[in-house]
DNA sequence: GCCGTTTTCGGCCCGACTGTTTTCAGTCG
């Protein structure tokens, strides 16, 4: 057996035999259907090695018997020979340019053959070089505007090595707010929304989205490109402009009038797959959908939305709610109204992960009990980081938790419309044990473990340390289980269906942690915990009561999780809640 | 190559913009 590969790596050898194929004029439709596998596995936080490990390639969406094959010749011998066939006679080269902003497979090969760059290595570098020589426009189909953009885009890669900034969505929600308030100067501006992956509330947003409504639309194009962040304009049609703004952010906007507006909205919501399972559903009915209206096949009558809603009330279908536009079989669900009804901000009674100034908070016990009041929230738990038995001794830290349940019965026998309870955040030890001694853990309301140290151990002793936790007798929640920090570190490398199995086995509660560059579990974990009947719980973590504001951001991953209020756990009320932690059941 | 509440065969989303062309291919979303 070969070495364990990375879905990164697995999507590439797909990349590169999908654009050999497309050279060669493969089946279009065979192409599309590896661009679909491609894009699964590229947005899937779930390893394909271990799904491969436990036979369930075949359940990827787009995977099938025959790709199901070559990937298992992938990850068996390390290579496919239909692939190597494939691109035995294109040079090799031509696969390093792909990528480059307006390369695509085809004048990938032209330039490859062309410069015959049969050298990996040396591909980009030749071809800087023929573009700066200006050869490059002498190839037919190439011209002198493409030879310098070729250039300025190898530049462009060389400096931020095709890293293109993903905000996380909270960061870009300041942007979209920037915008809104400039198009608001423009009374010809009737509506303007940020959509795409921001309006499905995807943890990152890699550009904004905005579709605008108004009956000129050429004064408000030219006010929208006037946008004074804007630093360079990528596309600029009557309907359409792409521009880069101060922090090479991107922003597309797509201008229409009002009575095509709701069109618009929900062609720009996307998902991309979730408005081809669309299309193809309102083919099947003899229509065909864009983002100007609903087209009769026969008739070639288009039938307009100034309003979402009406748009999918046309085709007979529930609003289906953009957190899970996702391409699954949401469709279906709402032809048939059957869509779930996805838990809401409003459905939460208490927080369970907070931390307070007795460890890095900034505010203290009784403000946060306040805060919490002040939410409406029926119970609520405080999990500092706990007290180190090694730096304070033994008899300190008992002291410490003597003193500090005091201060608990005290607060929560003080006001008899929230519960709070005194927990905490106890660090899962890179050797496998847990940080606070069992006699101490026994003395709280609940237990928080999460891991904080060794985050790049290997799988089997990750495993080994999630396992003391979630065969540990007195420990309730599991903090940020893949510890990830987005954009920063990656999530720790543990086989998730492994660990969902051992969390189910012994009804441990995982966290949904709302920091918004954690976000974590990831949602499509949360997806596939919600399905395996894991109790999830959506915490703050919060470190001031202004934090306590983030539970938000934990319920759009949620939302994406495809969960009703049912499956969280601290949408309960309070009765019912603790009876989920050891100390109450 | 994938997929299935009319189907295991016969379909497969739809359009904008650019650059290079004299009507369209390539790329992108």
């Amino acid at each position: 057996m070969t070495e364990r590969m990375t879905n990164q790596e697995i999507v590439k050898v797909l990349k590169e035999a999908e654009a050999a194929m497309e050279v060669k004029g493969a089946n279009r439709f065979r192409i599309r259907a590896y661009q679909n596998a491609i894009n699964a596995i590229e947005t899937s936080t779930f390893s394909v090695y271990d799904l491969w490990k436990s036979g369930r390639v075949s359940e990827i969406p787009g995977v099938g018997a025959s790709l199901t094959q070559h990937i298992n010749d992938l990850l068996k011998e390390g290579s496919v020979k239909e692939f190597e066939n494939l691109r035995k006679d294109l040079p090799d080269g031509m696969f390093e340019l792909i990528g480059i902003q307006g390369i695509g497979a085809k004048r990938a090969h032209k330039l490859a053959s062309a410069f015959e760059l049969d050298d990996r290595e040396a591909a980009l570098e030749k071809v800087a070089e023929a573009a700066e020589k200006g050869k490059i426009q002498d190839i037919p189909g190439f011209g002198e505007k493409t030879q310098a953009q070729i250039l300025e885009a190898i530049t462009e890669l060389k400096k931020t090595k095709n890293e293109k900034p993903r905000l996380l969505w909270a960061q870009a929600e300041t942007i979209a707010e920037r915008v809104y308030k400039y198009a608001k100067e423009l009374p010809e501006i009737q509506k303007i929304e940020a959509l795409g992956s921001y309006r499905r509330k995807k943890e990152t947003v890699g550009d904004l989205d905005f579709a605008v409504a108004t009956e000129d639309p050429e004064k408000v194009m030219q006010h929208l490109l006037d946008f004074p962040e804007i630093v360079e304009v990528l596309v600029e049609g009557d309907k359409k402009a792409s521009v880069v703004i101060g922090n090479e952010f991107q922003l597309d906007f797509r201008v229409v009038s009002p009575d095509q507006y709701g069109s618009m909205v929900q062609y720009f919501t996307g998902s991309k797959y979730h408005n081809i399972v669309l299309r193809s559903f309102a083919l099947d009915k003899g229509y065909s959908l864009s983002e100007y209206g609903i087209k009769e096949s026969k008739s070639k009558k288009l039938h307009e939305f100034a309003e979402e809603a009406d748009f999918y009330k046309f085709l007979d279908l529930d609003i289906v709610p953009p957190e899970i536009r996702q391409g699954k079989n949401e469709v279906d669900l709402a032809a048939n109204g059957n869509l779930p009804k996805l838990i809401q901000l409003s459905d939460i009674k208490g927080d369970l992960h907070m931390h307070t100034n007795f460890s890095d908070g900034t505010n203290t016990l009784e403000e946060m009990v306040q805060a919490c009041r002040d939410k409406g929230y029926d119970y609520m738990g405080i999990a500092d980081h706990a007290p180190s038995v090694e730096s304070r001794g033994y008899a300190a830290v008992q002291k410490i938790i003597t003193s500090t349940r005091e201060n608990f019965n005290e607060i929560d026998s003080k006001y008899n419309d929230i519960k709070v309870l005194y927990g905490y955040e106890v660090n899962l030890l890179a050797d496998a044990s847990i940080s606070l001694p069992d006699e101490f853990l026994e003395q709280l309301d609940f237990v928080i473990v999460g891991l904080h140290t060794a985050f790049s151990q290997d799988r089997k002793q990750l495993m080994k340390r999630y396992m003391t936790a979630i065969e540990h007798p007195l420990v309730d929640i599991i903090a940020h289980p893949t510890a990830r920090l987005i954009n920063e570190r990656d999530a720790v490398d543990v086989n998730w269906m492994d660990l969902f199995d051992a969390v189910k086995k012994h009804d441990k509660i995982l966290e949904i942690n709302s920091y918004p560059d954690r976000l974590d579990l990831p949602f499509d974990l949360v997806f596939e915990a919600r399905e395996r009947g894991i109790k999830l719980i959506i915490n703050t973590d919060a470190h001031s009561t202004g934090h306590l504001d983030l539970m938000r951001f934990g319920v759009s991953v949620a939302r994406r999780g495809w969960c009703e209020a049912a499956d969280v756990l601290n949408t309960q009320s309070k009765d019912a809640f603790l009876k989920n932690l050891q100390k109450f059941a």
